[in-house]
RNA sequence: GGUCCCGUAGCUCAGUUGGAUAGAGCAUCAGCCUUCUAAGCUGACGGUCCUUGGUUCGACUCCAAGCGGGAUCGCCA
């Protein structure tokens, strides 16, 4: 799988380099004859302990001018500075060139950031298919699934973000043994319970009788291995698991009263993942039931079969991908029916009839099925969809325990509602602590407790590169301070009690706030460090954003809010605002604070967190 | 065994297309609240970027081999 086909922005280019690349340009031509291609110039920040804002590598240019990195540096330098006024000075070091941009640059920028989103991309016509979650009906959502749903959802937003149309979709394997094993088990034990008689949540109800099922049919191995049966043959032979298998036939067969019961469990699943779905803040566009798509793709092979594009050995269907550098892979079984690939290529071909202009389908499922959608995508290729260079599987690592890997069997799974209460109990006792919140009603606490614990979970989730495997720490995950969601929510909250104050005591904000930066332009040393490295933060969000929808990493997002509020809340510490006595600059540093709340509260939009006005 | 992914501070993670003395958070230690929200700020401590070769002006980054960890390779889903 490769990013290939994914830049849906090619190149972004940030309003500074835009005047930086012809002006370069035309220093190349200039000095040395040469036509530069704008992608060979290499921007980078400059470091902080030298001065500048832009730093231009000049040793891959050394061929074109002749001259040695010093030399050439500086001739680059004198040039762009004479010629181009944004430039106010510049210094080599080495192979070097750094570059001031004058103030009126970045207040001009400042100003445009306090009166427009920074962040608004067009609309660009292209729609998007997310799928995300893909639960099983027979247990309740864990904390792998959470992984999935935030990043889904996340890059959904990010998509949206940039000006595409998403549609968010949910597959929903509501069919199989899992579920029958459930269903027995509640046949057998439940004694007609429900979530209104045991007061269990609906997926936790019918995940009881999962773990019931597999207690039962342990039991029964262990039964017949001590009969004298292999452990083999007891796992195919135990009754209860033959009973699971019988119920899968009769719901296949559309027997009344499986299919009753069937619809029965799987609606109190649905109605328990809702209320997770809800308390979490995600949503979807588009179901797809599993029951109803899980005989498609049997027509659509048996087509690849007569094309030639498949083959047939013992009596089943077979795709050769050695090619590839695959293997060969069976599509339907000798006794005519499907596997599960057989599915996955009927639901893609269906999707795509169903959504005429789709123009990418992206599918976050874990790094364990890596293979499976290289196999899938080259199949719908050699089918000869058009579309299938647009699908992309958003592989992401697996969560681990500090004890280990997860393991439903072994109980150590953590549970999805579970954690989220924890977290947010967690950001109750320590926000109870602190006398600013008295006047807060009980509903709003809650409210405020809620939407801080999600934020410390969701961030904690998505902060990590998404192809990374990572460790789920149960105490870090909690933490309200340092590099976390809540920390960035706390300065949020702060800016805007900033903002509060400034209105009623000034009650002229919003006529200083634009202009203020204007009339700051002409004095040249106006601004201080603190507000230059915020400034050249939110210059950069742009292209993150940009960067995150290509890549499909949230985390980008996620560590560059972070690394905004963190030089936000240096600058609150070191520099006044409402105490500043000069007007013009008291205003800018209000209209900065604006921009920052704006930007934090967009990035974390894109991230599925919200946002409080106080904590 | 084949294929793929990963290896950066005690721990968890960043590190742009190869660029200057590799950065954060947590933890530990030391400071900062009669002053705009201390869920904050400042500083100290902390590194064989798994190892060895190679490519080059330059490698955490690219290539090869090795070591360590993981995933996957079913007429399962």
């Amino acid at each position: 799988m490769t990013l290939r086909s994914l830049p849906l922005r090619p190149m972004f280019q940030d309003r500074l380099q835009a005047q930086l690349v012809p002006a370069l340009q035309a220093a190349f031509k200039d000095l040395f004859g040469h036509d530069l291609d704008a992608k060979a110039i290499g921007f980078q920040s400059t470091r902080p302990e030298f001065e500048g804002d832009v730093t231009i590598n000049v040793f891959p240019f050394l061929k074109i001018s002749g001259k040695g990195p010093e030399q050439t540096a500086q001739a680059i330098g004198e040039h762009v500075q004479a010629n181009l006024l944004i430039v106010a000075r510049f210094n080599v070091v080495k192979g070097f060139l750094n570059l001031v941009v004058a103030d009126s640059y970045w207040l001009g920028f400042s100003q445009e950031a306090g009166e427009k989103d920074i962040l608004a991309f067009p609309a660009n016509g292209k729609k998007v298919m997310v799928e995300y979650s893909s639960p099983n009906t027979n247990k309740p959502l864990h904390l792998g699934h959470m992984r999935n749903i935030f990043l889904g959802h996340s890059v959904s937003r990010i998509l949206q973000s940039v000006g595409h149309e998403v549609i968010r979709a949910q597959v929903i394997n509501d069919r199989g043994i899992h579920i029958c094993k459930s269903m027995v088990a509640w046949q057998k034990f439940g004694k007609g319970e429900t979530p209104e008689s045991s007061g269990l949540k609906g997926d936790k109800l019918v995940g009881k009788y999962y773990v019931e099922f597999d207690k039962v049919y342990k039991r029964e191995i262990e039964g017949l291995v001590a009969a004298g049966k292999t452990k083999e043959q007891a796992e195919k032979e135990a009754p209860i698991l033959l009973e699971a298998q019988a119920m899968l036939l009769n719901w296949e067969a559309n027997d009344a009263d499986v299919r009753a019961l069937w619809a029965k469990m799987n609606g109190w699943v649905y109605d328990g993942f809702n209320a997770t779905y809800t308390r979490m803040g995600v949503e979807f566009d588009k179901l797809y039931y599993e029951s109803q798509t899980y005989v498609l793709g049997k027509n659509d092979v048996l087509e690849g079969l007569k094309k030639g594009v498949f083959y047939e050995k013992d009596g089943a269907v077979w795709v050769d991908n050695t090619a590839e550098g695959l293997d060969e892979k069976v599509l339907l079984r000798r006794d005519g029916t499907s596997v599960y690939m057989t599915q996955d290529i009927g639901t893609a071909i269906k999707r795509f009839e169903e959504y005429p202009g789709l123009s990418k389908l992206i599918y976050t499922v874990g790094n364990e099925q890596d293979y499976h959608f290289k196999v899938l995508f080259i199949i719908l290729r050699k089918l000869g969809f058009e579309w299938a260079r647009e699908l992309f599987h958003l592989s992401y690592g697996m969560v681990d325990l500090p004890t280990g890997k997860m393991k439903s069997r072994e109980g150590t799974v953590v549970d999805a509602d579970e954690l989220i209460e924890e977290v947010v109990n967690e950001a109750r006792a320590s926000g109870e602590q602190l006398s600013k919140l008295d006047e807060f009603s009980a509903e709003e606490k809650t409210a405020l407790f809620e939407m801080i614990g999600l934020a410390a979970v969701k961030y904690y989730l998505l902060k990590v590169d998404p192809k990374k495997r990572m460790l789920f720490d149960p105490a870090a995950s909690i933490d309200l301070q340092g590099h976390t969601g809540p920390f960035i929510q706390y300065t949020y909250a702060r800016i805007k009690s900033l903002l509060r104050k400034a209105d009623a005591e000034l009650s002229v904000v919003s006529s200083q706030l634009s202009g203020s930066a204007g009339q700051l332009r002409t004095d040249n040393s106006a601004l201080l460090p603190e507000e230059r490295a915020i400034i050249k933060l939110l210059h950069h969000f742009p292209a993150v954003l940009n960067e995150a929808a290509i890549k499909l990493e949230p985390s980008t997002l996620a560590n560059h809010a972070y690394e905004l509020v963190k030089a936000y809340n240096t600058f609150y510490q070191t520099v006044p605002v409402l105490k500043e006595d000069d007007a013009a600059k008291r205003g800018f540093r209000l209209a900065l604070s604006a921009a920052v709340a704006a930007v934090t509260k967009k990035a974390m939009w894109c991230l599925g967190i919200e946002v409080p006005e106080r904590m």
